[in-house]
Order: structure tokens, then sequence, then C-alpha cells
DNA sequence: GTCTATTTGTGCGTATGTATA
DNA sequence: GTATACATACGCACAAATAGA
């Protein structure tokens, strides 16, 4: 018995015991457990510490390899695919481009979709509108080095934001979309963060295995007078971001 | 085709098909579906709804009545055990009590475990000392109407903070516990937010079921001078929990 | 260059869990 | 409740690639 003593994998859960090892062992890459040469240890090993067959366990490195975290090497071993986690600062003064600024070489926000439509409660509130007043939804991804980061949908007043959405399909920016219609600078007035997992589009979009969590953030921009500017729910891909609160 | 048009679900991603539909209906009691009488449609509309067997929508709903999510009524049907989510708010003045102090009558911290051993680099950056220092680590239970709310652990230079196990013991409050040792008042430096499958004995302290999501926030507190008083690591439960940045 | 140990990749038979009809 | 199909997990064996002696 020389296995490393390791809690055992639960059974009949539902959760295929290979994604509990995938998600297990992608935790421990977060936590920094592979440090040293970035080199998972032998299957057979892993297979011996988890309890279970190699066959599960490949099942789970073939999952982690198809996302993009391990890179397997036949005769050589299983090698992490390091990549960075991004860390989203929350302020006054949160913008997504700056804040990813000196972590990411290339960043940027494509418009996947947008719509007028009508506000609901949530929205009117969050925007200070009457409920059914016109607004403008946009759909919108953001990446970061090529990884995309967020998947993203605002809410502006269509009166007053009436051409957002081609501003930021030009920009990319909601700051500089935004600063086309007037607004020169603004503020986060509050963020609502919770968890919970990837549904329908964002998996795809954000190129996450089912199973996978979200960050969300609610958010509420608004301008120097204080007047909402922007309503927003932004999904991150939890395992590439963390939000990082300075108070 | 009378259904209400749904995505349909995913087949062959790891995750059971009871388990999947369990985690929309979850999902979909705290976005607000069910909001009128609380109550589910029948399990024949759900099946031909998520476009599975009637018997796969029983396994997901025994396993929410399990976790206490639903509640089912043989003739009648199956209701939301109504149970509200907590806002927890994040801000130079965070404290778990007072956070909660308007949304739950009991609020309770329990002392679980507690340890003196030495600090690892990440702890003593934190805490600003040097690495192999003692410290003492409080593993610690929050609930609020007698429901669990978070794990967290706690460090504390063990030199200034000799007696906070038992102070904390005995309040069941970590602002009361520093109070002890002669830290009036303190502030929230920095807060870090992560997400992550909940495990181990989060698991079973949260009762949580397998699969479930926790919220992380890693935390520095200081004193009125600056000085670190207590680096940790909260894990609240996603489904009960969302996190209200102020700023 | 050859042999050997290590490690990933592949095949197959069996048992059990999950989902449908 | 019963029957059927497929997904998951295990055990064993062997092939292929790599690295070091």
């Amino acid at each position: 018995m020389q296995a490393k003593a390791v809690r055992p994998m639960e059974r009949k859960t539902g959760i295929a015991l290979w994604r509990q090892v995938a998600d297990r062992i992608r935790q421990g890459i977060g936590a920094g457990d592979y440090e040293g040469d970035g080199r998972l240890p032998p299957e057979t090993v892993l297979a011996e510490r988890f309890g279970i067959n190699r066959h599960t366990v490949r099942s789970a490195i073939a999952a982690l390899v198809q996302e993009g975290v391990l890179r397997a090497e036949q005769g050589r071993g299983t090698f992490i695919q390091r990549r960075r986690r991004f860390t989203y600062p929350i302020s006054a003064r949160t913008r997504f481009s700056e804040g990813l600024r000196d972590q990411a070489r290339d960043r940027r926000g494509h418009l996947l979709a947008h719509a007028r439509e009508e506000a609901d409660q949530r929205i009117a509130d969050a925007l200070g509108i009457a409920p059914g007043s016109p607004v403008i939804r946009l759909e919108t991804l953001s990446e970061a080095d090529g990884r995309p980061v967020s998947r993203a949908t605002s809410w502006f007043e269509a009166e007053r934001f009436s051409g957002i959405a081609d501003a930021f399909a030009a920009s990319g920016s909601v700051t500089l979309a935004l600063r086309d219609h007037g607004v020169d600078d603004y503020f986060r007035k509050s963020t609502v963060v919770s968890a919970r997992h990837a549904e329908g589009a964002d998996l795809a979009d954000l190129k996450l295995a089912p199973g996978a969590i979200v960050l969300v953030a609610v958010a509420l921009n608004v301008d120097t007078q204080g007047r909402p500017v922007q309503f927003s729910e932004t999904r991150f891909a939890a395992d590439r971001v963390e939000l990082s609160v300075i108070g």
C-alpha cells in the first residue's frame, strides 16, 4: 500500500466516475499539485490512487485533453497544457479590456447578436425605466489570447443608445460604444456574483465541457450623473477566470 | 406540439440525464420559473417538455426531494420547498454575521477543528510573515436559519492570536474573537472569488449533493494599522448564496 | 545499436447502471 | 413491472512509443 491516501470516488451519483476524476485532476492542477515538471503521474498510479480502473482514468484524461487542459504523449507521459487563469478585477472602474490589460496580449469583444425588445420587470428596475419600455439587448463574447473568457448579455435603454449595437460591433468595446453615445465615463454601481453550471449556448460559445461551471456577474453601470447606462449578466468560464474584489 | 420549446438534453456527457434534469429544475426554481403557486408541472408534462421518459423525470425529482429542494405529495403534485437565497455583501467592512443580519433570524458559527501549524508560502505571503512561522488554522462552519451556508478555513499568526480558537468557539464570531485579542476593528483588504465543484468534507458539512458548486472567496483582513490579521478561504454553497459587491 | 523498463494506446469480454418503450 | 438498448466501469492482455542502461 504505497499509493497516497485520497478520498475515494463517489459512486452512483449520476455523475460518471471519469467525469468526477477529470474534475478532480483539473482542480488539482489549479491548486498547483503537479507544479514541478507539469507531468501527471502514470495512469496506473492515478488509477491506484483514486481506487479505480485505468480505463476510467484514461476517459478522464481524454476529456481533459479534449478541453485543452492536458497533453498526452505516448511513451513519455501526460503533461499539463499550461494556461494562465485570468484575474478579472471588480471595482468602481471595472472595464473588461482594461482589467485584463497586463494579463493578455490580445483582448477581443465579439457581437454575437442584438435585438430591440421590451424591458421586463427586472431589466426595467435596474435601468430605472418603465416595464415595457424599449431596450436594446446585446449578446457578446469576450476573448483573451484567443481563448473565450466570458459571454455577456447586456441591456441598454433603446432611446438613448439607439446605435449601440453597431458601435460595439465596430469597436468590440462597451467603453468605446458608450463614448459614441456621449458617455465619456461610467462607474460600476453594483455587482452580484453567483455560480452555476454552464448551459445552452454558453457551453458552445465558451468552449466548455458539459458540467463546467460559470461565474455569473450581474452588474449595473451608471454614468457620472448616476443614471443607469448598462445592465448586464456576464458568464465567466470558472476554470479560466477568477474575480478580484479590491476593497 | 403543445409542449414549450426547451433546449434538448445532452447525451453521453458523463452526466446522467436525471442529474442534468435535476440541475435544470433547480436552476429554474432559482430563476423563479414556478413562481405562482410553487407547483411543478406534472411529471408527464415535464417529460414531454425535456424530451425524455417520465421515469427519468422521476429520478430527477427524487434526487431534489432528497436534497430538500422539492416536496412530492402523492395525488396532489410536486411543490417547491421554498428557501431563500442569502445575499452576502463584500466590502471593506465585510463581516459574516452582520452581512446576513437582515436576512436570517438565526446566524451561527461553529468551530469544527483547529490546529497549530507552520505557514506555507501562500499563507506566509498573505499574512506578511516568514514561511514556516507558526500559525493557527481554524476550520469553521456558518449557518443561517439552521441551513449551512459556508465552510471556511482561516489562518492567524500564532504569536499574536494564541487563544483565537477558544475565543471563536465561545462566541462563534471572528469579529468577537479578534476583539479578545485587541483588534477592535478590521477591514477587508482583498477578496478573490472563484467557483468549483464541492469536494471532500465540504460536501457533507454543507449538506450538498455531489456535483454541487461552491463559490470560493479567498480573503485578507487587516487591522486599522494595515497589519494582516486573518487570511481565509471560504466556500459558499452556490445554490444558497450570492455575493454582492458594492462599489 | 540493442535490450529493457516505463508509459500511453488499443482490443475484448463481462457486469452493472441508465434510459426508453 | 418487463424487456431492450446503450453507457459506464472493470479486468486482462498486448501493441507502440520513449528513455535510459
